[in-house]
DNA sequence: CAGGAACTGTGCGTTAACGCACACAGATTC
DNA sequence: GAATCTGTGTGCGTTAACGCACAGTTCCTG
């Protein structure tokens, strides 16, 4: 793991330069008032592939602000099993425990994508929400999109079966690349899907007969967009509107 | 339907002298000067066992205090399948998403428990929540509390079997009841479950051979509570006790 | 009190996912 | 280039839950 950080860091350093805030949906909704505010304080960190963020529990130190990774919020049973209930990209924010007053969650934080993120310390961002200003109507209203991302998982996970979670699956995590190119492998997934590797392997094998993506080793590419949203559940597409709907 | 209803009300019209807002935890927590300022606008109001407080992407006209009703948050599936995300009682309040600015959800609010709640116009709560005083921060952390229920829900769904799940669902039930009696039939704790009908007979089957629960068409007694809470999963602890992290 | 509705019990065959074991192939290391 | 590791493919038997059909039982209603 940690050579693969090393190597990660050094093929992104290249684009330190254009980074910026405003790659965040949230940030970039603020106004100019409000991101001069924050602005001085917001750190740019490496966001490796597994680096986790927080755990179960634990007492959140920043809120993140995803910029071109991707983080899951897992939960991890007892058993080790677990089962990813949302997943977060550059539309969304890590921490929102933080300004409901909690202090933790009962879930776990990881990159699941590799990136960088943009990060504010946990006092910075609760003063600026104690304004009560736009951060907070923003915020509340991120809660409501992940309130309907989590339960819609929980019907999926109840009635659906593993191909159209898969194809649900690759849909959101789509929503937050650039391109059509995952990095991930049929392990990975299997636990974000709380479901059996072979189960991935073999689901994954149907998309690809139907000529839906391409993958080897880690490496996922979707080649049919518009057929995968077919194939797919109807969750995707709740989620995906109400988000458009709450968050435009 | 509307039988039950009239016979409902008029079995607890009795009581109605001893409501009081207070029964409410959220209310009864609230400042001396909160509650002068919102109980002019209370309302109290029957929930017969059915009664549907909002559909999905209905507009909510107003917040729901239950007193000594249960309401079930359902999410349902195009084909009619469904799966309760969340269960409220005296403890919470129905319409979270009147503060976080969605105005509405993808979800559906039934009464699983006939009895009372105090409702408040939409408008008053908000003139309330925009104060960002003490019922702010409630409802902050309530909605949290909502959070971990609803993502623990999606787990257990995943991973631990019927029986399980029977043994959660009785035991969130039980804690918003006075008493270890529940008016709920088979099929309906199937459609909170997302399971079959069948599932539920043969897990109460069992459950009340081991001596746990005592039941006949529509009704359930507990018997042995303690030995309810060894045979359920992990998650029902889990869920108590982040609530009353939260809420205490 | 007869008829019907509502609730529960039971017995199939079917299916999706599981657990396990192992084979195979691309990538990395020495 | 041999050894090893990591990721994927596959083939079992097993299991939990499903779908369906129907029987039995209690309760309500006319």
């Amino acid at each position: 793991m940690s050579d693969s950080n090393r190597l990660i860091t050094n093929k992104t350093n290249g684009f330190l330069g254009i980074h910026s805030p405003i790659e965040n949906s949230i940030l970039q909704m603020l106004s100019v008032d409000v991101q001069q505010r924050i602005l001085p304080y917001l750190e740019l960190v490496d966001m490796p592939l597994g680096k986790v963020l927080y755990e179960s529990g634990e007492l959140l130190r920043h809120v993140y602000f995803p910029t071109n990774c991707i983080v899951s919020l897992l939960y991890v049973l007892e058993d080790g099993a677990s089962a990813e209930i949302s997943v977060v990209g550059h539309d969304g924010l890590v921490g929102v425990s933080l300004f409901m007053g909690g202090g933790s969650t009962t879930s776990r934080a990881v990159v699941q994508s590799s990136g960088f993120a943009y990060r504010l310390p946990r006092l910075r961002i609760k003063d600026e929400f104690n304004r009560h200003g736009e951060l907070m109507l923003l915020v509340l209203r991120y809660i409501q999109s992940l309130l309907t991302q989590m339960a819609q998982t929980a019907v999926c996970n109840r009635h659906h079966n593993i191909e159209q979670q898969l194809c649900r699956w690759l849909l959101l995590s789509l929503d937050l690349l650039k391109d059509n190119h995952l990095v991930m492998t049929q392990e990975l997934i299997a636990n974000m899907l709380g479901v059996r590797r072979e189960g991935v392997t073999e689901a994954a094998g149907c998309l690809h007969k139907q000529g839906v993506i391409d993958y080897s080793r880690g490496h996922i590419m979707v080649t049919d967009r518009p057929k995968l949203e077919r194939l797919c559940c109807e969750c995707y597409a709740v989620v995906r509107a109400e988000t458009a709907r709450l968050m435009s």
